[in-house]
RNA sequence: UGACCGAUGGUGUAACGGUAGCACUACAGUUUUUGGAGCUGUCUGUCCAGGUUCGAAUCCUGGUCGGUCAACCA
């Protein structure tokens, strides 16, 4: 009964779906054992975090298994794509820590080859010249349930055929006047395999090829032949090509290939909790300006998220831990979040900043006098050193870290209670000043000097806060990111809704922040922890006289729990 | 009323005919000069109905629910 092997197997660690195919690849000895995945975004928009999912999964894999990963750009459409992206994809991957095996392939080296592989099918009789309008085609293709009509041209002789090619390639023809197309079947119950597109006309300039071609050729009748140009052996892509893949063995059965070829494997793309992944609704928050641009740090954008402050690490973990599988999911957007924290809790320099203030003055420490404290870099880094602290008579804390009639629960600052300041000393509140509106304008304490940090004290306090020296304090801008929707699922609004019903009006607010002098050394993309608040990252609009930051993500919150508790 | 794919706690993902595990979330405790971080623990799960089997999340049959497919987009 008990089987011994159980506990050896308890060690091996889980493998996805994609995992335990290559692995039994490589035991039957298939493409003798080598791996070579790809990565073939379209050119025509910047990259989001599902691609970066995909982007981990194919070179994660290959790295694993000892394999490579190709860059390929799939640029079947020059109206659509231009090297601004080819640019900003190629530096997100990098940025992303993954290097492709040289040099950078692109559909479009393919063109000519394609084309012989072309003539090689009409000459098979299996492919023709259709002179079709788009729309009548349309509806000569059925539907899922009713078959479709052949065209008229299907049974064009192989000469008229080439001939006819040859002329659509030479641009004797316009827009729209003939396409080439697959001879398969037009009452197959997949509407992809009722004589497909293969090559459309398109005078239009490609941003590699120039105007050399007039006719391009469709993603179905590109992409497998790519794969296979390229010795892909592992071709990975999302579900909804999965009605795709028979259409991907004819090509390949029909141009008689007779080496080893590639094989496409589906998987389920990433979708994230309170956001929106497709491309077209990004590009509508971009031009409706309801984003500042595609790397504004609220958009799932690789840029953006870069620009908000995520480390490509954490985004590897993330990937790591989404998982890879067949079926339809939201991933909650949290884990994202723990990511994120996890990896700068262990790296971000802290630093104090108020970001709401109230002045704090503490009366029994002289006028004018200040010292300097020191303070941990990174209590989670021991290597990370010290730096000093400002300390003086006038200091600002947040105003929700003082409250005048506090619930037992509230371990800050109240009147006549105790707490610490972070590196520096314990104070005791005696009284507040307010202005005529009932607003408090100045706390009054007192401090004891021989509580300072590091000192041995038997005064017990229950909050420790942040705070900052006026005289010292740096003025800094702080944008405060939230998520971009209300609610957790904006793509699956109900009829008659956007999902532009439901942004968040309060994603983005902009605050100005007090900061301890340490923060002057920032430099654009660099993470901090601010104290109690949350990780920040340095803006690149940051300037000589004012440092800008953008939120990241805020630190776990469990007396905004509490306090929520207690208001129910 | 087609074809294809999928269904395991709140969210993801393992278990490959033999004790349903892991992560996130939530909650509780512990610790703490960040109500942070850490550590410990707890709650919650195999879509339904049959069948095969000593034994089914896993195999079979039939349902149910969800997704994808009718661009000269990718």
């Amino acid at each position: 009964m008990n089987k011994p092997e159980n506990n050896a197997a308890e060690n091996k660690p889980s493998l996805n779906f994609l995992e335990q195919i290559i692995e039994n690849d490589i035991k039957t000895g298939k493409h003798q054992g080598r791996v070579l995945t790809r990565f073939p975004p379209e050119p025509n928009g910047y990259l989001h975090i599902g691609h970066a999912k995909s982007i981990c999964l194919n070179f994660g894999l290959a790295q694993k298994y000892n394999g490579k990963t190709n860059l390929r750009f799939d640029d079947t459409n020059p109206t659509k794509e231009s090297t601004e992206y080819v640019d900003a994809i190629m530096e997100d991957v990098k940025w992303l820590g993954f290097q492709w095996e040289e040099p950078v392939w692109y559909a479009s080296d393919y063109f000519e080859q394609l084309y012989e592989y072309a003539v090689y099918l009409i000459k098979k009789g299996k492919a023709f010249v259709c002179d079709m309008s788009a729309e009548d085609m349309s509806k000569g293709r059925g539907t899922p349930q009713i078959p479709g009509v052949e065209s008229p041209w299907r049974n064009r002789t192989v000469e008229e055929n080439l001939d006819l090619l040859d002329r659509m390639r030479k641009g004797e023809f316009q827009n729209g006047d003939r396409v080439l197309r697959a001879k398969i079947d037009m009452a197959s119950p997949n509407m992809h395999m009722r004589d497909p597109v293969m090559y459309r006309i398109m005078h239009a300039h490609h941003h590699r090829t120039g105007d050399e071609w007039c006719i391009y050729p469709t993603y179905d009748w590109a992409h497998g032949q790519s794969d296979f140009i390229e010795k892909i052996t592992h071709s990975i892509c999302t579900l909804e090509f999965e009605v795709h893949r028979p259409l991907y063995e004819w090509f390949l059965d029909n141009l008689d290939i007779t080496g080893e070829r590639p094989r496409q494997y589906e998987f389920a793309r990433l979708n994230l909790s309170y956001t929106v992944m497709s491309k077209r609704k990004l590009l509508q928050l971009v031009e409706e300006k309801y984003v500042n641009g595609w790397d504004d740090p609220r958009m799932p954008t690789v840029s953006g998220l870069r620009r908000r402050g995520f480390t490509p690490a954490s985004i590897r973990t993330f990937a790591d831990r989404v998982g890879v599988a067949k079926r339809e999911n939201i991933i909650d957007v949290a884990l994202l979040e723990y990511c994120i924290r996890e990896d700068l809790n262990k790296k971000a320099p802290r630093t104090m900043t108020v970001l709401n203030p109230v002045k704090l003055v503490i009366d029994n420490y002289p006028e004018g006098q200040s010292e300097e404290l020191p303070a941990l870099i990174n209590p989670e880094d021991p290597e990370s050193g010290n730096r000093t602290v400002p300390f003086s008579r006038e200091l600002y804390i947040e105003r929700e870290d003082f409250m005048e009639n506090p619930s037992k629960k509230f371990f800050r600052l109240a009147p006549g209670q105790e707490v610490r300041l972070k590196y520096a000393y314990v104070i005791h509140c005696n009284s507040v000043v307010k202005d005529e509106n009932g607003e408090i304008t100045e706390i009054h304490c007192t401090y004891f000097p021989d509580t300072k940090s590091g000192m041995e004290t038997t005064r017990k306090v229950k909050g420790t806060l942040h705070w900052v020296s006026i005289p010292h304090a740096v003025e800094v801008d702080v944008r405060l990111y939230d998520r971009l929707f209300t609610v957790s699922e904006p793509e699956a609004v109900e009829e008659g809704q956007d999902f532009k019903d439901f942004i968040n009006p309060d994603s983005l607010k902009v605050v100005t922040g007090w900061c301890e002098p340490s923060i002057k050394s920032a430099v654009a993309g660099q993470a901090f922890q601010f104290e109690r608040l949350g990780y920040f990252n340095t803006d690149k609009d940051s300037t000589e006289e004012k440092l800008v930051f953008n939120r990241t993500v805020t630190l776990r919150d469990s007396w905004a729990k509490i306090e929520k508790n207690q208001n129910k």
